[in-house]
DNA sequence: GGTCCATGAAAGATACCACCTTTGAAATGC
DNA sequence: GCATTTCAAAGGTGGTATCTTTCATGGACC
């Protein structure tokens, strides 16, 4: 049985999704504007595939509305204003290239709309258990806070925004903890947060954290909306 | 060459669209739950179509995180948390089924999220053309609302919160005009509705268009905030 | 006899190929 | 300038090969 072939890396893990990477990110880089025409055949010269992958690439692409394609034309790529922009790729593709500014930006304002409503609504729906880790997280965010510990602190401030977007009863808010958890994490790397939280941040988790204990959704959503001021100012 | 074939086409104008509604309605509304498996043999004979036509299906429905497909188990449907909620044809297929309400709750929450920072957005953002149309689909509105002229009214409101959300410069705040249109049509087409609008909800809307179009942020966050009071208190 | 791991077989997705059909843009003809 | 023809490219079919995962079988060891 010796296993002559160790090697962990199956790579080719499914064929298209490399195909669908470069592509998808050459579209939304704008290197492949809108209008602009592909053929299969072409792509198939291109990447050394068969027709079939590249159709299965054609259809997740045509998802996406990222590209459609009409016969005796070819495949053409659609104007930004097509795209689902909520989609977990085109969001990682943005802030991959040279449109993360403006996509983080974006992606900061969404997120400025929406939590002061999921806090609100988690304050009315969320369980027990949901309403304890709220305020168990909330102190460890002060422990971690006064003591600098940066990186630990930036992992349970996303853990802590997660758990209010999706005990928020709105499916449609929980969909976005990627969206804030990436949010998070580029504030920190892109140096964006003072080198120890201010205390007005570790002070208005926890005002967050108590009016959901005590399921209190005015207040709830009112010291997220504190909570937020700052990151608001940032961007506009 | 005479064409013998006048068939009006038994409207199948994509192959897979259809089939793509069919297997997406039935797993969005619950017929087929998470961890149900299907294969690709069996769809081919369900539906009579080749292979091919399956693959493509599923490829489309994997990008829309309703299935995931592993070799030699077949094609799993996925649970209601994995799915991409933001995809339009998601949300069509939920505002049909037997979660009408609760999506419908759920957007109408996301809608409350949104607008007032759309608006804020707009009144910074917004060109001298899209500040003009503001107030005059405000005026519109006040017409038609005072007129009863409810069909009339339903489509300029639409207008106004396309506009905005067109003009807030935030491409993920555009991408939701959809959303906004569909609770807009289903507020109305449910009764939700008063016969003529309230004065208060003409009020709201021309201190919106004005605060745009003077270019004052925090009085068009305000007043639509204040438009959407009346919507926020209805679905808590 | 019961538990555990190796082995093999089978099921079903992934991938490639060759070929046919349909569509609609563009060239051509009147 | 309109109708007709042409034809390139996508849509669709079905066959074959390969690869991965599961599951059942069977032997070894406790």
């Amino acid at each position: 049985m010796a296993q002559p072939l160790q090697d962990p890396a199956p790579a080719a893990a499914v064929m298209y999704s490399s195909i669908i990477e470069e592509l998808g990110r050459s579209i939304v880089g704008g290197e492949l504007g809108p209008g602009e025409r592909l053929t299969i055949e072409e792509l198939q010269n291109r990447f050394g595939v068969s027709r079939t992958v590249i159709r299965d690439c054609m259809r997740i692409l045509e998802s996406m509305n990222l590209v459609f394609s009409k016969r005796r034309v070819g495949i053409v790529v659609q104007s930004p204003g097509h795209w689902n922009v909520y989609d977990a790729r085109i969001i990682r593709w943005r802030l991959e290239g040279t449109s993360r500014a403006r996509q983080f930006r974006s992606l900061t304002e969404l997120r400025c709309a929406v939590e002061p409503l999921a806090a609100a609504g988690a304050a009315r729906h969320a369980t027990e258990e949901q309403r304890a880790a709220a305020l168990r997280l909330a102190g460890q965010l002060r422990a971690l806070g006064e003591a600098g510990r940066l990186e630990e602190f930036l992992a349970v401030d996303i853990e802590f925004h997660a758990l209010l977007l999706s005990a928020s009863g709105n499916e449609m808010f929980s969909a976005l903890d990627d969206v804030v958890t990436e949010v998070l994490r580029g504030r920190t790397n892109q140096g964006l947060m003072p080198r120890t939280p201010r205390e007005h941040a570790l002070a208005s988790h926890e005002a967050v954290a108590a009016a959901i204990a005590r399921a209190d959704p005015h207040s709830a959503e009112a010291a997220m909306r504190d909570l937020l001021a700052e990151v608001r100012e940032a961007i506009t």
